[in-house]
DNA sequence: GACTACAAAATTGTAGACAATATTGTGTAC
DNA sequence: GTACACAATATTGTCTACAATTTTGTAGTC
């Protein structure tokens, strides 16, 4: 419903989604080319198609097509990934300012029920669902903020965030826990505008405090800078 | 440099360039259906590339395709109008913060002479190039933010501002003034923070004043709504 | 023996042709 | 005279073939 395109049909969408949970499990790592002839003969369609989910996958800043040279898995820098969790916390602040003033009982409803999928999703290990569920949190928060731009706006970052938490994770897959989550419904719940929205940069904060950013990982991406 | 793609070379960047211009200056109303043979006539481009301006446009908020039916120019709704103008000042706030803690002062030079630029077309009446300054400060503060999300995100809404003006502007065309600009260029090199964004979000506000959004000019997509 | 220039292979970019779909106009039946 | 069904037209959506570009391999020369 806010995790995917609503045209259940489109067939190009159903790529992009599989592109885009392929690169969130870590089943196709940051930096592998994507050929167009190769794709289009997995997933039995044509290369024109093919392009279409290139491209929408290239401004959701997943993949990254360089001219004449082809597709690759993006490999966001530490910087570009920082940047991402600045404008998050911006974002969310916003987003949760808003559900604080006009949140109905039948929306914290809402929020619940996501928060009890992620933790069946949990418990049964189903990383899929897992990756999808974390990300869609955060999604259905904007989504009721009543805000279609900040909806906007947060789907791309959540799809970079799958990206870098794909990259830059260290050994626990503490996938944006349900608890924290629950306690930012609970603060929005509660009404207290500022300490819900302490809590939720608070969250933030923690995702990105388990992401390895702090070390040298930034692999360069010209071969000069690494040898020079 | 910063409203437009990098690269010169790309036709397809240049056609989108047109067309959005074309409907920053009024020249392509809100609703106008837009042929693809007939671009590609226009353009004297093959009509495939008319398809890729024509998507990129409609990410952009620009036009909406509908399947099957053809490519519009948009026509964003009081809401969506007032929801750009929200959205703006969540993003501004935190693009004049940052500016506030790290502009340097050739950062500052470089704001006054862009709204140098935009007295110049001012006085000389050039449309065109008032058109392209004014939202082009807005993005040159967020370039100098430091934020490449920061900046993408503006530079759509930037686009979406213009068409809202376009549809939703009274008779004075007053379109987003050199003054006020510099206003809030002056209380970023003096440093008060505080001071900074409350005259930023003055302007955004000044802006959307600005627009007949109070009226129920609202124009329904559906002939079935305007009539029963 | 190493470097440069050239050629071949592979891959992306583009264009044109064909098929599917929606809209509009016309005819016929009631 | 009106309403429904059908056909014609126009426009979009998709696919396949061709051209341009880059990369890689090879041969020739210094």
């Amino acid at each position: 419903m806010y995790n995917a395109d609503e045209t259940a049909g489109a067939p190009t969408a159903i790529i992009c989604e599989k592109i885009w949970l392929a690169i969130a499990e870590r089943r196709l790592r940051p930096g592998t080319r994507l050929k167009e002839e190769q794709l289009a003969e997995i997933f039995s369609v044509s290369r024109a198609r093919i392009r279409q989910a290139l491209t929408a996958l290239e401004r959701d800043g997943l993949v990254t097509i360089m001219p004449n040279r082809g597709a690759f898995v993006s490999e966001p820098s530490v910087d570009e990934a920082r940047d991402v969790f600045v404008t998050r916390r911006a974002i969310e602040q916003r987003v949760v300012e808003r559900l604080c003033e006009r949140a109905t009982v039948e929306d914290i409803e809402r929020m619940r029920s996501h928060i009890d999928e992620e933790r069946i999703a949990g418990r049964a290990g189903d990383l899929s669902a897992i990756v999808r569920l974390s990300g869609g949190f955060h999604l259905l928060l904007a989504e009721l903020s009543g805000s279609a731009f900040l909806f906007g706006i947060l789907r791309d970052l959540v799809s970079r965030t799958s990206l870098i938490t794909a990259m830059y994770r260290s050994n626990h897959l503490h996938n944006c826990g349900p608890d924290e989550h629950m306690a930012v419904v609970d603060r929005i719940a509660g009404g207290g505008g500022g300490t819900a929205v302490r809590e939720m940069a608070e969250h933030l904060h923690h995702v990105e405090a388990e992401l390895d950013l702090d070390e040298e990982k930034d692999q360069p991406r010209d071969l000069r800078a690494a040898l020079l």
